[in-house]
DNA sequence: GATGAATGAGTGTTCATTCAT
DNA sequence: TATGAATGAACACTCATTCAT
């Protein structure tokens, strides 16, 4: 595999093990069977990986955003898609679920970094879409950018809580129970 | 004033500038000028300085629920008011607001403190209100574990959130926005 | 009790246990049931504890052989009564026989202390009993500097030896194999 | 120079000066001319440094003992050569004699270390080679445990005495007035 | 590119000592 | 004298980062 991808999903697994700040390079090096010089090949230093790992995730989830622009559905039901993409992505990468939600707090690490927020950029395009359902009359007449932060906060502890809280059988009903709830929230 | 509450201040605003982490506990001394060895005197350790400060709030809050009990109310309302009352305390303290976000994830550094969970116990009291208030129908059969958590982090979150985006002329509008999302998002 | 002589006992208590330097003032003054301040109004400082346990010692030591220069024996006749006093010293003074067997290693902690050597002064003492032995030709010509320093490390280090060796039934006897020991090594 | 053994001499020559307590591993590794970093990668902590110390010196005399004993001498010749081996060291490695000395007494600093005593092993050789002597009746019927570590000590202590009493000249012969000294105490 | 031994600045923590009460 | 809270210099140890191989 991508050296950098190995170098990723060995930092995903221990810092959501350990936290970032207690996770040593070595800990990294060592569970990607590499020395720890390798790893300064890939990364400038040890905030850029925190930093890669976010940037990764708002990697796909950009792509997954731009495709679902095409698509023909109402602004909420974009918002629905993209929440219950997070939540399989996050059934699927419970490690990654845990650093987003313990790590994603505060800004980036690293200050040169080109995102422009903690939040994959997600708040933005909920805020957005908030807009536009709003001008259709499908929603509330809420405060946009405030909401489109909420949804995404409530999405990605949500996700993470369903995990440790040992609710992965029951994971998509309570997903469906979310989306109810966020709906039933800022509806007319 | 005392010693250890002028050292949980201090402790507060350097956390909240600087992160837990990367905080001195040389620089928690200076600011409340005294010297580091005095930090020592009032807390085992780093760690235990940063579980003080939750356990502070836990206590407040615990008193404030305590007193809330007495009182002839429905369980939706006291929900209500006890996320009205944390919003009044992160805008008394700022500070405090922004470490309970940033680092009110994971669980507690110190292994032999005596709160159970991160969250300040307020999840878990939510959840019997929510329980409660399904009981007597006023609200949806939902999942009280899970929204218990669900509202105290969309509570915490926000209260913090509309200050680093500064809401605060609105702090008190986007308050009342927030509880009617809640309380539409699980009403029968 | 006179405080010093209360701070030298609880010392001495401590420092056996613990070793001089993992031992705290604090920890000692505990001990006493005092203040920790209250110790260095008695002492200048730590090493003036141990140098204090040592002169002690010392002092004990000097009145005895005061007395027996005043008794008409045999130089040989007095490094034996002084290794049996010293012996029955440290049967009644455990801790201080473990106290100067392993701190009394070294220089005097401090630099002003009046005392002229770790030695609490008996190998020059028994430098001299050794000279005044092969005057009257009691023992052979031996050299008289280091063989009243090898009797003394003898003698502290068995006095001590023998209690962590359990030998405390036949501490008598062991005392008189080694007298036996150290008279047939030097003599005629 | 291998590196542990470059730092096992830094730190005999700065222990022997300071003593260990007062040996700060910035002062071993400047000595060494290295990092204290990389002190680190070869000991576990400064206690560890001490160890090995005495490890290493234990592992000589137990590689000297293992030779003597295919060698067809009786019991107390074996101790003499001992003795003799020891005095050598001690004078080629006056530094070694103090902290050996110094140092010596008490358990090992670190509880897991492999060595079951301070006494390089060698007190225990020394008592089944008086067993031994006594069963060829070499030598008197004395307490084989006690003069194991009543000969050991001797010769510990008198080796470093040498030196700091300036007998450096006279060392061979003070050595062999040692010898005879402890021959002419144990035999019939 | 890959390695991992070496680096050394940085920091949590200790504890002898002081001094206002 | 006695107290013990406060002090702050000192030090062991860590770990991100480098660079010769």
């Amino acid at each position: 595999m991508n050296k950098k991808e190995l170098i990723r999903l060995s930092a995903t697994k221990i810092i959501a093990e350990e936290g970032f700040y207690k996770t040593k390079v070595q800990d990294i090096a060592d569970d990607a069977k590499i020395a720890v010089g390798t790893v300064y090949i890939y990364f400038k230093n040890k905030d850029d990986i925190l930093d890669y790992i976010f940037e990764s995730q708002h990697t796909k989830m950009s792509e997954f955003i731009e495709r679902l622009e095409k698509e023909e559905i109402s602004p909420l039901e974009k918002i629905k898609r993209i929440l219950k993409y997070h939540f399989k992505e996050m059934e699927n990468h419970p490690d990654l679920a845990k650093v987003l939600s313990q790590e994603g707090t505060g800004p980036l690490k690293n200050q040169d970094s080109e995102m422009k927020d903690d939040s994959l950029g997600v708040p933005d395009n909920f805020q957005k879409m908030l807009e536009d359902s709003k001008e259709i009359g499908e929603i509330r007449d809420i405060d946009a950018e405030m909401f489109g932060y909420v949804i995404f906060f409530v999405g990605r502890e949500t996700a993470y809580l369903l995990q440790i809280k040992g609710k992965k059988d029951r994971y998509y009903k309570a997903f469906e129970e979310l989306l109810t709830f966020i709906v039933n929230g800022i509806k007319v």
